[in-house]
DNA sequence: GCGACAG
DNA sequence: ATCTTGTCGC
Protein backbone atom coordinates (compact mmCIF):
# COMPACT_ATOMS: atom_id res chain seq x y z
CA UNK A 1 0.00 0.00 0.00
CA UNK A 2 1.38 3.80 -0.77
CA UNK A 3 2.39 5.45 1.98
CA UNK A 4 3.58 9.23 2.49
CA UNK A 5 6.53 9.17 5.10
CA UNK A 6 6.38 12.68 6.41
CA UNK A 7 2.74 12.06 6.76
CA UNK A 8 3.30 9.07 9.41
CA UNK A 9 2.62 10.69 12.96
CA UNK A 10 5.86 11.06 14.90
CA UNK A 11 5.61 11.35 18.44
CA UNK A 12 8.07 14.06 20.21
CA UNK A 13 6.14 15.24 23.27
CA UNK A 14 5.16 18.32 21.42
CA UNK A 15 1.41 18.67 22.28
CA UNK A 16 0.89 21.78 20.06
CA UNK A 17 3.05 20.66 17.38
CA UNK A 18 0.75 17.78 16.96
CA UNK A 19 -2.26 19.76 16.64
CA UNK A 20 -0.88 22.11 14.48
CA UNK A 21 -0.41 19.17 12.28
CA UNK A 22 -3.67 17.91 12.70
CA UNK A 23 -4.91 20.63 11.45
CA UNK A 24 -2.76 20.94 8.25
CA UNK A 25 -3.79 17.32 7.34
CA UNK A 26 -7.37 17.83 7.90
CA UNK A 27 -7.46 20.12 4.91
CA UNK A 28 -6.49 16.90 2.87
CA UNK A 29 -9.15 15.03 3.89
CA UNK A 30 -11.95 14.68 1.03
CA UNK A 31 -15.37 13.89 2.32
CA UNK A 32 -16.86 12.89 -1.11
CA UNK A 33 -17.26 8.88 -2.53
CA UNK A 34 -14.46 7.92 -4.06
CA UNK A 35 -14.04 4.21 -3.45
CA UNK A 36 -14.38 1.44 -5.97
CA UNK A 37 -17.25 -1.49 -5.45
CA UNK A 38 -16.79 -3.40 -2.70
CA UNK A 39 -14.46 -6.73 -3.02
CA UNK A 40 -12.73 -6.31 0.03
CA UNK A 41 -13.00 -4.55 3.31
CA UNK A 42 -10.51 -4.35 6.21
CA UNK A 43 -10.99 -3.99 9.87
CA UNK A 44 -8.22 -2.40 12.16
CA UNK A 45 -8.49 -1.93 16.29
CA UNK A 46 -5.34 -1.84 18.82
CA UNK A 47 -5.11 -3.12 22.47
CA UNK A 48 -2.86 -3.13 24.78
CA UNK A 49 -0.15 -5.85 26.33
CA UNK A 50 2.64 -6.13 29.33
CA UNK A 51 0.49 -3.57 31.37
CA UNK A 52 0.52 -1.36 28.29
CA UNK A 53 4.24 -1.48 28.03
CA UNK A 54 3.42 -3.11 24.19
CA UNK A 55 0.83 -1.82 21.85
CA UNK A 56 -0.78 -4.56 19.69
CA UNK A 57 -2.43 -3.45 16.41
CA UNK A 58 -4.99 -5.88 14.35
CA UNK A 59 -6.00 -6.01 10.79
CA UNK A 60 -8.08 -7.89 9.35
CA UNK A 61 -9.19 -8.26 5.86
CA UNK A 62 -12.57 -10.43 4.73
CA UNK A 63 -14.85 -10.94 1.56
CA UNK A 64 -17.44 -7.69 1.16
CA UNK A 65 -19.67 -10.16 0.03
CA UNK A 66 -19.14 -13.17 2.24
CA UNK A 67 -18.30 -10.97 5.43
CA UNK A 68 -15.56 -13.47 6.12
CA UNK A 69 -11.89 -13.32 6.92
CA UNK A 70 -9.44 -13.99 4.20
CA UNK A 71 -6.17 -12.79 6.12
CA UNK A 72 -5.38 -11.72 9.69
CA UNK A 73 -2.20 -9.70 11.22
CA UNK A 74 -1.25 -9.08 14.38
CA UNK A 75 1.90 -6.27 14.95
CA UNK A 76 3.46 -5.34 18.51
CA UNK A 77 5.81 -2.24 19.12
CA UNK A 78 6.94 -0.45 22.17
CA UNK A 79 4.00 1.87 23.11
CA UNK A 80 4.92 5.46 22.18
CA UNK A 81 3.36 7.44 24.31
CA UNK A 82 0.13 7.82 27.00
CA UNK A 83 -3.31 8.07 25.47
CA UNK A 84 -4.26 12.19 25.43
CA UNK A 85 -8.06 12.63 24.27
CA UNK A 86 -7.60 14.70 20.85
CA UNK A 87 -4.13 12.88 20.13
CA UNK A 88 -5.14 8.91 19.75
CA UNK A 89 -3.74 8.56 16.14
CA UNK A 90 -0.59 9.33 17.01
CA UNK A 91 -0.49 6.78 20.28
CA UNK A 92 -1.91 3.73 17.61
CA UNK A 93 -1.21 4.49 14.27
CA UNK A 94 2.20 3.68 14.11
CA UNK A 95 1.58 0.09 14.79
CA UNK A 96 -2.02 0.58 12.59
CA UNK A 97 0.41 0.48 9.73
CA UNK A 98 3.02 -1.76 10.53
CA UNK A 99 0.02 -4.29 10.45
CA UNK A 100 -1.54 -2.63 7.27
CA UNK A 101 1.75 -3.40 5.32
CA UNK A 102 2.05 -6.97 6.66
CA UNK A 103 -2.16 -7.88 5.39
CA UNK A 104 -0.23 -8.09 1.64
CA UNK A 105 -3.71 -6.99 0.19
CA UNK A 106 -4.99 -3.18 -0.55
CA UNK A 107 -8.53 -3.32 1.06
CA UNK A 108 -11.26 -1.09 -1.08
CA UNK A 109 -12.76 0.43 2.53
CA UNK A 110 -10.98 0.38 5.63
CA UNK A 111 -13.18 0.49 9.18
CA UNK A 112 -11.86 1.99 12.25
CA UNK A 113 -12.04 1.49 15.55
CA UNK A 114 -12.00 5.94 16.84
CA UNK A 115 -13.88 8.57 15.08
CA UNK A 116 -13.17 9.78 11.06
CA UNK A 117 -13.57 13.90 10.94
CA UNK A 118 -15.99 13.91 14.56
CA UNK A 119 -12.92 15.00 16.49
CA UNK A 120 -11.61 18.59 17.38
CA UNK A 121 -9.48 19.68 14.48
CA UNK A 122 -11.54 17.23 12.53
CA UNK A 123 -8.57 14.27 12.16
CA UNK A 124 -9.65 11.69 14.37
CA UNK A 125 -7.92 8.13 13.57
CA UNK A 126 -9.65 7.18 11.08
CA UNK A 127 -9.83 10.47 9.37
CA UNK A 128 -5.80 10.62 10.05
CA UNK A 129 -5.33 7.19 8.66
CA UNK A 130 -7.21 7.59 5.61
CA UNK A 131 -5.08 10.35 4.68
CA UNK A 132 -2.04 8.35 5.14
CA UNK A 133 -3.02 5.33 3.11
CA UNK A 134 -4.82 7.37 0.37
CA UNK A 135 -7.40 4.88 1.19
CA UNK A 136 -11.13 5.19 1.93
CA UNK A 137 -11.38 4.77 5.44
CA UNK A 138 -14.67 5.46 8.07
CA UNK A 139 -14.46 5.65 11.74
CA UNK A 140 -16.71 3.50 13.69
CA UNK A 141 -16.77 5.06 18.28
CA UNK A 142 -18.30 3.69 20.60
CA UNK A 143 -18.57 6.65 22.55
CA UNK A 144 -18.71 10.59 21.90
CA UNK A 145 -15.42 12.69 21.46
CA UNK A 146 -17.06 16.17 20.53
CA UNK A 147 -20.98 17.09 19.79
CA UNK A 148 -24.04 16.95 20.79
CA UNK A 149 -27.59 15.12 19.29
CA UNK A 150 -31.38 14.88 19.82
CA UNK A 151 -33.10 11.72 20.64
CA UNK A 152 -32.68 8.68 19.00
CA UNK A 153 -35.13 5.78 18.15
CA UNK A 154 -34.98 2.46 19.80
CA UNK A 155 -34.76 0.36 16.19
CA UNK A 156 -31.84 -0.97 14.11
CA UNK A 157 -31.03 1.54 11.72
CA UNK A 158 -32.55 4.79 12.93
CA UNK A 159 -29.85 7.48 12.79
CA UNK A 160 -29.73 11.20 14.32
CA UNK A 161 -26.74 14.05 13.26
CA UNK A 162 -24.48 14.38 15.58
CA UNK A 163 -23.51 18.07 15.15
CA UNK A 164 -20.18 20.24 16.37
CA UNK A 165 -19.80 23.95 15.65
CA UNK A 166 -23.07 24.04 13.80
CA UNK A 167 -22.02 21.35 11.73
CA UNK A 168 -22.71 17.54 11.46
CA UNK A 169 -19.63 15.37 11.87
CA UNK A 170 -21.17 11.98 12.46
CA UNK A 171 -24.00 9.86 12.63
CA UNK A 172 -25.51 8.52 15.85
CA UNK A 173 -26.33 4.96 14.12
CA UNK A 174 -28.37 2.21 15.99
CA UNK A 175 -26.45 -0.88 14.68
CA UNK A 176 -29.34 -3.34 16.89
CA UNK A 177 -32.64 -2.78 18.45
CA UNK A 178 -32.32 -1.33 21.99
CA UNK A 179 -28.60 -1.37 22.02
CA UNK A 180 -26.11 1.86 22.70
CA UNK A 181 -25.66 3.41 19.19
CA UNK A 182 -22.25 4.16 17.33
CA UNK A 183 -20.72 7.17 16.08
CA UNK A 184 -19.97 6.66 13.07
CA UNK A 185 -18.51 9.79 10.92
CA UNK A 186 -16.15 9.60 7.63
CA UNK A 187 -12.76 9.35 7.89
CA UNK A 188 -11.27 10.06 3.74
CA UNK A 189 -12.83 9.42 0.26
CA UNK A 190 -16.58 8.49 2.05
CA UNK A 191 -19.07 10.95 2.18
CA UNK A 192 -21.64 11.79 5.49
CA UNK A 193 -24.46 10.09 3.91
CA UNK A 194 -22.52 6.47 2.68
CA UNK A 195 -20.64 6.11 6.00
CA UNK A 196 -23.61 4.95 7.96
CA UNK A 197 -24.97 2.89 5.13
CA UNK A 198 -21.75 1.19 4.85
CA UNK A 199 -21.69 0.85 8.53
CA UNK A 200 -25.23 -0.82 8.65
CA UNK A 201 -24.59 -2.81 5.53
CA UNK A 202 -21.83 -5.01 7.75
CA UNK A 203 -23.32 -5.39 10.72
CA UNK A 204 -25.33 -8.88 10.99
CA UNK A 205 -26.02 -9.92 14.43
CA UNK A 206 -23.70 -7.89 16.54
CA UNK A 207 -23.62 -4.30 17.70
CA UNK A 208 -20.63 -3.54 15.65
CA UNK A 209 -19.54 -3.97 12.11
CA UNK A 210 -18.21 -7.15 11.20
CA UNK A 211 -14.33 -5.54 9.78
CA UNK A 212 -14.37 -3.87 13.34
CA UNK A 213 -15.82 -6.68 15.58
CA UNK A 214 -13.03 -9.52 14.22
CA UNK A 215 -9.89 -6.74 14.50
CA UNK A 216 -11.28 -6.27 17.81
CA UNK A 217 -11.56 -9.79 18.85
CA UNK A 218 -7.90 -10.11 18.04
CA UNK A 219 -6.64 -6.91 19.15
CA UNK A 220 -7.94 -7.60 22.37
CA UNK A 221 -6.93 -11.28 22.93
CA UNK A 222 -10.43 -12.72 22.65
CA UNK A 223 -10.94 -14.45 19.79
CA UNK A 224 -8.68 -17.57 21.66
CA UNK A 225 -11.42 -21.09 21.55
CA UNK A 226 -13.08 -21.15 24.94
CA UNK A 227 -12.85 -23.94 26.68
CA UNK A 228 -15.91 -25.74 27.64
CA UNK A 229 -19.60 -24.38 27.71
CA UNK A 230 -21.83 -22.54 25.09
C1' DG B 1 -10.42 28.74 36.41
C1' DC B 2 -13.49 24.33 36.11
C1' DG B 3 -14.95 20.14 33.68
C1' DA B 4 -14.97 17.00 29.40
C1' DC B 5 -12.32 13.91 27.15
C1' DA B 6 -12.20 8.30 20.95
C1' DG B 7 -9.10 4.13 22.94
C1' DA C 1 -7.52 0.51 26.59
C1' DT C 2 -7.10 -2.63 30.98
C1' DC C 3 -7.99 -4.91 35.76
C1' DT C 4 -12.23 -9.04 36.15
C1' DT C 5 -17.27 -13.33 37.71
C1' DG C 6 -21.29 -13.57 37.70
C1' DT C 7 -25.48 -11.72 36.45
C1' DC C 8 -29.70 -9.03 34.76
C1' DG C 9 -32.27 -8.12 30.44
C1' DC C 10 -33.72 -8.58 25.65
Amino acid sequence: MPLSPDLIPAWDGNVAKARQLQLELATKVRLEDDFPPLRHVAGVDVGFEDGGAVTRAAAVLLDAKTLLPVKEIVARRPTCMPYIPGLLSFRELPTVLQALQALAGVPDLIFVDGHGIAHPRGLGIAAHLGVVTGLPTIGVAKSILVGTHGELGPSRGERVPLRYRDKVIASVLRSKDKIRPLIVSPGHRVSMESAPELVLSFCTKYRLPEPTRLADRLASRRDRVREQGT
